[in-house]
DNA sequence: TGTACATCAGTGAACGCGCGTTCACTGATGTAC
DNA sequence: TGTACATCAGTGAACGCGCGTTCACTGATGTAC
């Protein structure tokens, strides 16, 4: 399939770039390859240097893509207010309405994105590995642009609380994705989701075992 | 230097387990080789299998010492109720005394704490990894275990919450640890440990900008 | 306590493998006329 | 609109490298007498 057209091309490019956002959450981004992430999007690795300028770069701009995914999200929750009912989050089934900041924090403290990291948050997926960079290296930087836009996103949410609570409700939130997924004990995973979630939501109230 | 004596070969044993203890979480358990972790503690990689029956028995066993580490400093800080006055813990000034949740709170989520990892927390440094392995993988075994001894010391700590407070402590304290560790900027980096410190401290107290 | 010998901790070369990156090549696309 | 040709997206082989693991070997340790 040599000389495929631009636009093809540039479908590629995009292609190579979503699937290495959903493997590196998934996986951690020094355990996807090249050649894995080249034929995730149905290509050979041999063409991968005629779109990024090395594994860091896509690297980078897959962590980029990733944080722009669960901004939008977030965006779209402000953006209903109290119009129509949203997703299906999981173990939900109480008529309630939800605020928007309520419906995020049970979506983010969910089984279902504990048991999916690959489309859900790029910042508790790739802590880790941001931290293990080096100070200016791409992963690094485009975490740190991340995380900032995800402050910005939460504290746009319809709420009283400050730009100092939003770090801690975040770092929360965080906290407890990770240990709920690294956690093989089953109970102690949902222990964790439901310990954060009655912390961050006033009304201390649905606890779903699983 | 063949054949040394049992005490010596059960002395380099530990010396390997130590070193990849800090190891792991400084780089994480993937990046740390086999010739590396041998290397740390002054041998050649050939013995390795004398001593160990693989690389993820050794970072289990690592993953585990890791985190015996944390629970002893914890033990100690319970056991010193109102005696003589703890260690160093960073931008402490003023000559109040501490409880010892207070104490542990701080140090946690010190300056020091978030520039040393492979002398810090385990759960915080490798609970990425060890949700990407398997369901009974001996890392993810190690961890479920080792989370489940901090939760317990942590509850020991003479402190009036029960478990679900301890569990989303721990998760605001992981949490912000991890994300201060993430940012490329000092600032925020620094924002996101004070906010955790000020959540989870009664009293919003010292807020040192670095 | 001394001697003879089996044990085994540690060495260093070697194995097959997958990594990130490079490169000669192919042939449809895009452009100049 | 048609033709001639340069461009370049994608292929697949190849590079040097470090990985986890194995193994023949060395010689001091530990043991049997």
């Amino acid at each position: 399939m040599p000389r495929v057209s631009r636009a093809e091309a540039e479908r590629h490019r995009q292609d190579v770039i979503d699937h290495t956002a959903r493997l590196i959450r998934e996986k951690g981004s020094e355990q996807v390859s090249v050649p894995q992430a080249m034929a995730a999007a149905g290509l050979t690795h041999g063409g991968f240097y005629r779109h990024f300028s090395s594994k860091d770069d896509l690297v980078a701009q897959a962590l980029t893509a990733a944080f722009a995914e669960r901004r939008e999200a977030m965006d779209a929750l402000a953006d209903q207010r109290a119009g129509s009912p949203a997703g299906d989050s999981a173990g939900d089934s109480a008529g309630e309405q939800r605020t928007p900041r309520a419906e995020f924090l049970a979506r983010y403290l969910s089984a279902l994105h504990r048991d999916h990291p690959g489309q859900g948050c790029a910042a508790a997926a790739l802590a880790a590995d941001a931290a293990r960079a080096e100070p200016g290296a791409p992963l690094r930087t485009a975490f740190t642009a991340g995380l900032r836009d995800l402050v910005d996103g939460f504290q746009q949410l319809p709420d009283p609380a400050g730009r100092e609570a939003a770090l801690a409700d975040l770092s929360t939130m965080v906290g407890a994705l990770m240990l709920a997924r690294a956690s093989d004990d089953p109970g102690l995973s949902a222990e964790l989701l439901a310990a954060a979630r009655h912390r961050l939501t006033a009304t201390g109230e649905d606890a779903p075992p699983a």
